[in-house]
DNA sequence: CTGAAAGCGCTAACAG
DNA sequence: CTGTTAGCGCTTTCAG
């Protein structure tokens, strides 16, 4: 590494202080025109950069905050990730992205601040650690908790309507005329509360609708993936299970189930009409198109930053529990 | 923020000197064990967390690289970054993942290290920025480039053989029985080079094979959106271009594609055989599922990031040029 | 094997 | 409006 020009080699170069050096980088408004074109033009010639890790020291501030997700090479995640990043840019702060791999281990280590200072703030979406495992590691970085798990009522989080979401979709697919309707899938070890929530929207428009909720059409799957998903599709066919409606807890699993169902014959949304979650690209060049759940990705990106760093600045007081709109996106797995 | 606990505190805790504490937190072998067992008490007991920003500030050292890519929510990129971070972390160092948008003043900035002192060193893949332009910035940060641009001779960089990947794809294609293959497609202002070397290896292929190259089968694609590509193709198409074998320049444009000819009533592969590239999750889950390019991102990943931290360490020299593997993943689209 | 002292480069009081 | 001074928390010589 070449050496580095520090602030007083400038205000040496400059015949000035340091302090005229650092309010010239720092554009403060009472400084001289021609003294600060002087600074200017020293800085510019010693390509002068401030050392942020200098500044972070005595500051205290790093202007980073961290995004924990179980999983980055998502489509949901990857595209929530990128509206965070956007939502912080505009406040000047920088992302660093972690990945927990949704494992409690690294769920936990996200919370405990293993290392000091490296980020003024945490956004959080868990997905194996429970609300009272987060209630009790009391982290002193601030954060704010994404996603639809039963949150500790003490730390801030940001959700869509989950609830809200499914019973709009079943409705959806009690007008197309579907009279059984599934659900892909409750997932094994799935703490993050998403599937209870979906699950508890599916089973309040069956019960308004007068119909009744028989177990068998809730499948299990083993994992994420989808893989797992087009597994558990495959066997609910083949032990002969019928649905003509099919509500999946993510995108990633409705284009499995696509592939389960055609491979199994059955025509979508003839046979059964499917509809996925978190609009993402793969249910708009699937063949059919997918009927998706759309969450406002800025929305939560946005509201969980502002949050943020209203607890960076030192706001007290419980968790704030706020609601991010979402959209159903029609499209021809489950048309209107 | 809570008062931080320091390293003197543990010290006074301890009653021994900072540097015994240091000592206990680097896992130095010459401390008495029982010291040790004192000192690691104390710091157990105060919840002591080194502060990663003063450790930097003497150090010289961050930890810490960036990873800069045009777009972050796409299925190549955030698994070329999940496999990054991986590769990272094997070598204790965390990634800081920027956007550039494929704009040539944020790619610059990348470049330019506006701030010095955040990262040890750069990956960086460019999109828009021109090997000329890249040479004449001259960082002080190591920099190892990726993917297809003309590359630097100065700058250490890893790619897979593009043209070679191009041409066995036509060569698939060609064994299929394929007379007319269209290349999709070339896209406006692309500088990153892929396109060229894909081309290159379009027209090598069907020079061996005695074709001639007809220009018209270059479709030219807007932007890099999939919507600009299905559009391209829907165009092409309704303008009576005829071809019976299609390589996509990635998965989106290989997806957008099928949903093209399939609304123009073609069947693939039957009528038209389509490869992709990149091989993401788009293509496992489209009907029909889509044969293509490979190329091995762990690879990629691990080179990148071995070649960054020997420049880290101090390695000189002219920059290095690695080729990562590449396979054809054959699946529906254009069958054995 | 342990302790004291000297900064890393920057900011923020506080004088001038 | 500008200059001086004292640290931020840690590592690292260099003596003991």
């Amino acid at each position: 590494m070449a050496k580095q020009v520090r602030l007083a080699d400038v205000a040496k170069h400059a015949g000035v202080s340091l302090k005229t050096v650092s309010n010239v980088v720092h554009e403060y408004k009472h400084v001289a025109p021609e003294m600060r074109a002087k600074v200017q033009a020293s800085i510019d010639q010693l390509g002068y950069r401030p050392n942020l890790t200098a500044r972070r020291l005595v500051t205290g501030r790093t202007g980073m905050i961290a995004l924990a997700l179980p999983e980055t090479d998502h489509p949901y995640f990857s595209t929530l990730a990128d509206a965070v990043v956007k939502a912080a840019e505009k406040h000047g702060l920088r992302v660093l992205i972690e990945q927990t791999d949704g494992k409690v281990d690294r769920e936990l280590a996200v919370l405990s601040d293993r290392e000091a200072g490296l980020v003024d703030g945490v956004i959080f979406q868990p997905a194996m650690v429970t609300s009272l495992e987060i209630a009790e590691v009391q982290a002193d970085t601030p954060v704010v908790l994404l996603g639809e798990a039963a949150m500790p009522l003490s730390i801030d989080h940001v959700m869509i309507d989950n609830v809200d979401a499914s019973r709009a979709s079943v409705e959806h697919l009690l007008k197309l005329g579907c009279k059984k309707i599934a659900f892909l899938g409750a997932v094994a070890d799935d703490n993050a509360g998403a599937t209870i929530r979906r699950l508890a929207g599916y089973q309040y428009a069956l019960d308004r609708a007068g119909l009744i909720l028989d177990p068998d059409l809730v499948l299990q799957v083993d994992s994420f993936s989808p893989s797992s998903a087009k597994k558990a599709v495959m066997e609910a066919l083949s032990e002969g299970l019928e649905f003509d409606g099919l509500l999946c807890r993510d995108d990633r699993f409705a284009v499995a189930a696509l592939q389960a169902l055609r491979e199994a014959g059955l025509s979508v949304p003839d046979d059964v009409a499917v509809i996925g979650w978190d609009d993402t690209e793969l249910g708009r060049y699937s063949f059919p198109t997918v009927t998706t759940v759309s969450p406002d990705k800025s929305g939560i990106a946005e509201l969980a930053v502002n949050m943020l760093i209203e607890r960076i600045n030192g706001q007290t007081g419980v968790g704030r529990h706020r609601l991010a709109p979402f959209s159903l996106v029609v499209r021809e797995s489950a048309p209107d």
